[in-house]
RNA sequence: GCGGCUGUGGUGUAAUUGGUAGCCACGCCAGACUUAGGAUCUGGUGCCGAGAGGCGUGGGGGUUCGAGUCCCUUCAGCCGCACCA
């Protein structure tokens, strides 16, 4: 009987739908586990190979926790909005919800093919408004909190109101935009929109003009996660800065919180380091220099306020708001001029030029320290966005002040014992402070350094300049607020509009979801509005608490709604709480149901995500438990992420000017072309020569130049897309060999963490695997093959040392190495036909979850009446693994001559007794006496002569 | 520039975590069965050497009885951050 893996696999699928095997529910008399793999974007190509990779590894590691006795979660859904559907809306005016809705069918189809064990009860669609009703929910308390230091957590912005009426914002440890300084009485004077205004400073979600990435070819503002060396993530267009009113997320309240997160989680370390890179936490102090003749003052950030004394000049970022206050009359045409140049260039241009340049203000800057005066520049390798965009240069320590210096003849002064500074600065932290100035000379304090190493120093000065006043220890973060906003249609919609004032107001969360509404066309609306400024229902009564068409509307009181919609990360950052409960209309999640499933155990997904959903999604579930929503502060415990399968594309090579191919290893006598060729035509680099002839028209009269009858193939590893003909599509695989081959082929394949390219040539092995696995239960016959025998001690020792290395490798997500040992298993067992074989089966089902169906009828003659799916992992026992002998490697002098098999129970000096007294040793000790004898048990014994 | 990761046969990889390097596969070679083979089965396959034997985990050095594994150094590749003060 032939393995008929399409029978087997149709009737298993048909079989799990009906009875919902996979459903899950809360049990308390069981663990939970919680396995989670990153929800696709539906996008409208369908799965390649590279996409099923983590969703197989989680569903073996899945299947086996269940197994082990766990409550196992593991949901699957779609992050559903996003540009693609939007882009392809405005090329075809095709509805994104229909699109996205026919991409989502056609990735069912493909990933129930493939056999997971996700439980679709629980789907959740980040468009969809049940879902999307607790994302708008979030955003309504980020917009109702602010953050407080002292506590470390967000708190109800009632609370700082009423502060505010009792104190003022003096002396407030809070998160805000700017810092702000006004009595209780002030804030009691203010009006009810100015107070509004003041609180936008504080809310964690909040309306701000920012600097922002404003992408005009996709119309929208970009976060800076989607920017990458100056240009959009998607579609890879310029990006330019642009001053505009946005919603933001007040993630950067949240930066210490999640860099100290980082060290209670089981992330690789790469992948932290990312995210410590992307923080980019520095501590430093923050210093107030006076200007000369002025009442100014200004601030800036260093991390080395050691160098103080080595401050030969000021660099204001031609941004700062300080360079109009401190450009005096004659130098304001020069530095207009150089203001409008910066601004002309884009960052990208900017970076990459590195020509230093820069113009003088025509002010001097006060050295709190020495009371002398230093000129202050403008330059634009000051950057505005970081610390307070003004720096104070240290030439001879600073590799890029000292470049400034140089090119524009400005004094350089050493602070460090024996450095050399007459090629580059020294930019180490490491040395002995010199060329402190002498104390006493009509300097306040006197502070000295000299002979400090740079560590001590850094901390003396701090020291001295919090005690004098002259500036604060401070830390910086490099981490940006989320600019929340996006001028696009295909989003989730904000459940905010604006009153007479202008004041963004929330809608009552009872009104919730504000649902997205038609519009014919996606494009913005000829005044520049956002596309849902399209729509014509769109806006809100307030009187009435109802979104109403504002065409139908008379004499009642309305309010616009805001009509940007939300970003991507939006709906992927809290995604996984929902799944806990997802059909909850009341709450994101029952409490007690997220004290049962808590937080994500097991999550699988690409490292592409490092610092964008993964920050963001780290900070949201932050903020859900600040306010106690959830239990847990971190969203997932363990990460792991899967390689990226690249592309293997096949090449033929044509002859110049002729349509006569050429095969690979005769290519170099000719003048060829190679071109691609698609890899569904080509087996093992061997062309099907007809397929090629039907393949294109072109190649209809295509002659051929052979070696050994055949024509092969060149190959490179590329990225896997349409236009290089790599993609390998699941669908073919299954139809080909089958679900559970490709399930095994695609782990064997090696690490689940390491990029690889996909290579169809060794599928034959895992095919070749299963029909033995098929042949072990039916042999050559169609009746199953099983005896009643007892087991033999070698087949238990080969059941047994699959179930403790399967076993283990499965829980260090070594899948690749879990099936080798398998297939050695399978191999060890071709003659065991007791009932025993049995206990394969939890391995089958584990690895290849169809191939069970193979012992279907076993199982029911063994009195079965549990589904196979129920099958617990088999209880290891130690002892049939022990060895009765044991082989011991005889070295001498380190160098290993022979084997000696020995009693597997012998002592040390049985065994080292035995290793001399024999032929073989006598030989290589050569009538010496051995000096030492090293036994290492059960594996080497090293004579010393 | 700073930080992280990775280097093993023709190929993908493995190594009980310091103990006979190359498991399991692909490919290749030989054989068997076949009208046929891109089917199946059996055996072989790190390199050099006719052989005994020697050499082998990017290179160099070290620790150790013993190193792919630990330490130092160097080279190459991949990834992250980057005028971040």
């Amino acid at each position: 009987m032939e393995y008929n893996f399409k029978e087997i696999e149709k009737r298993w699928q048909e079989y799990w739908n009906a009875n919902e095997v996979y459903k899950v529910k809360e049990d308390k008399s069981k663990p939970k586990y919680y396995v989670l793999d990153m929800f696709p974007y539906p996008s409208g190509a369908g799965l390649h190979v590279g996409h099923p990779l983590g969703y197989i590894a989680s569903d073996i590691f899945s299947r086996y926790k269940r197994q082990k006795g766990f409550n196992v979660l593991h949901p699957m859904g779609y992050d559903a909005y996003g540009l693609p559907a939007e882009q392809y809306a405005i090329q075809t005016g095709q509805h994104p919800a229909i699109t996205t809705e026919n991409n989502i069918k056609r990735y069912r189809e493909q990933l129930d093919k493939i056999g997971f064990c996700f439980d679709w009860s629980r789907e959740v669609r980040t468009s969809e408004s049940d879902y999307y009703h607790w994302t708008q929910w979030a955003f309504i308390k980020m917009f109702n909190s602010y953050y407080c230091y002292d506590t470390q957590q967000a708190r109800p912005i009632e609370e700082l109101v009423q502060a505010f009426e009792e104190v003022g914002a003096g002396c407030m440890n809070v998160a805000c935009s700017c810092e702000l300084n006004f009595t209780a009485e002030e804030w009691k004077a203010m009006s009810e929109k100015g107070k509004q205004e003041v609180l936008l400073n504080y809310r964690i979600a909040y309306l701000g003009d920012t600097m922002v990435n404003w992408c005009s070819a996709l119309g929208t503002v970009l976060a800076n996660d989607e920017v990458i060396n100056g240009l959009s993530e998607r579609g890879g267009h310029p990006v330019e800065q642009k001053m505009m009113r946005q919603w933001c997320l007040r993630v950067s309240a949240y930066a210490q919180r999640l860099l100290d997160g980082l060290d209670t989680i089981d992330w690789t370390e790469s992948l932290k380091e990312t995210q410590r890179n992307w923080i980019g936490r520095s501590e430093g102090a923050e210093m107030q220099f006076k200007v000369k003749d002025s009442d100014i003052e200004f601030t800036i950030f260093t991390t080395r306020a050691d160098t103080i004394f080595g401050v030969t000049f000021m660099v204001l970022a031609p941004e700062s708001e300080l360079v109009d206050q401190l450009t005096t009359a004659e130098q304001k045409q020069i530095v207009e001029d150089y203001k409008a140049a910066t601004k002309k260039k884009t960052e990208r241009e900017r970076i990459a030029e590195k020509k230093i340049s820069g113009v003088f203000s025509g002010s001097y800057a006060i050295n709190p320290l020495t009371n002398e005066a230093i000129p202050v520049w403008i330059a634009d390798y000051v950057l505005a966005g970081y610390g307070t965009g003004a720096i104070m240069a240290v030439p001879g320590h600073d590799s890029r002040d000292y470049a400034f210096a140089k090119h524009f003849g400005l004094p350089i002064i050493p602070l460090i014992e024996g450095c050399d500074i007459s090629e580059e600065s020294f930019d180490a932290k490491e040395g002995k402070m010199i060329n402190s100035p002498q104390p006493g000379k009509g300097i306040e304090g006197g502070l000295v350094l000299n002979g400090l190493e740079v560590q001590e120093a850094i901390a003396k000065t701090k020291i001295y300049i919090e005690e004098k006043g002259l500036g604060k220890v401070k830390v910086n973060y490099r981490l940006r607020d989320a600019i929340f906003s996006r001028q696009r249609y295909w989003g989730e919609p904000f459940p905010v509009y604006y009153d007479a004032d202008g004041l963004p107001q929330m809608l009552p969360v009872d009104k919730l979801p504000l649902k997205l509404p038609d519009v014919d066309r996606f494009l913005p609306t000829p005044t520049g509005e956002p596309p849902l400024g399209n729509a014509t229902a769109w806006a809100w009564d307030i009187v009435n608490e109802e979104v109403v068409e504002t065409s139908k509307i008379d004499n009642r009181t309305i309010f616009p709604l805001e009509l940007n919609t939300m970003p991507g990360f939006a709906g992927s950052s809290a995604y996984y709480i929902r799944y806990e409960d997802p059909h909850n209309d009341k709450a994101l999640v029952d409490k007690e149901v997220n004290a049962y499933w808590q937080n994500v155990d097991l999550y699988l997904g690409g490292t592409e995500h490092a610092t964008g959903h993964l920050i963001y999604s780290r900070f949201w579930n932050k903020f859900l438990y600040d306010l106690g929503v959830i239990q847990d502060e971190e969203p997932f415990k363990k990460l792991i992420n899967q390689g990226m399968i690249q592309g293997r594309s096949n090449f033929v090579y044509r002859i110049n000017g002729t349509n006569t191919f050429v095969s690979l290893n005769l290519k170099d006598k000719y003048e060829v072309t190679p071109l691609h060729v698609d890899v569904n035509i080509v087996s093992n680099d061997v062309l099907d020569m007809e397929a090629f002839k039907n393949w294109n028209p072109e190649y209809k009269t295509a002659e051929f130049i052979l070696e050994d009858g055949k024509y092969i193939c060149g190959w490179a590893i590329e990225k896997m897309s349409k236009s290089m003909f790599n993609v390998v599509n699941p669908d073919m695989i299954v139809e080909k060999y089958g679900a559970d081959t490709l399930r095994l082929y695609e782990m064997f394949l090696g690490p689940l963490e390491q990029s690889k390219p996909w290579d169809t040539n060794g599928i034959d092995g895992v095919s070749r695997f299963l029909k033995k696995v098929w042949g072990l239960f039916y042999g050559h016959t169609d009746t199953l093959q099983v005896t009643d025998e007892e087991p033999t001690a070698e087949e238990l020792k080969a059941l047994h040392k699959v179930i403790k290395k399967v076993g283990f490798d499965i829980e260090h997500f070594s899948f690749n190495t879990s099936i080798s040992a398998f297939m050695i298993c399978i191999n060890e067992l071709t003659s065991l036909k007791c009932h025993k074989r049995a206990v394969l089966e939890p391995f089958l089902i584990v690895l290849a979850p169809f191939a069970p169906h193979i012992t279907e009828e076993l199982w029911h003659q063994l009195g079965n009446n549990t589904t196979i799916c129920d099958a617990s992992w088999p209880v290891y026992n130690e002892e049939y693994l022990k060895e009765n002998s044991v082989t011991y490697a005889i070295s001498f002098n380190g160098k290993t001559r022979f084997n000696l098999e020995l009693p597997a129970d012998m002592t040390k000096e049985e065994v080292e007794k035995a290793a001399l007294g024999n032929d073989n040793s006598t030989k290589w000790m050569e009538g010496k006496t051995p000096k030492k004898v090293i036994v290492v048990p059960g594996k080497i014994v090293n004579i010393v002569i």
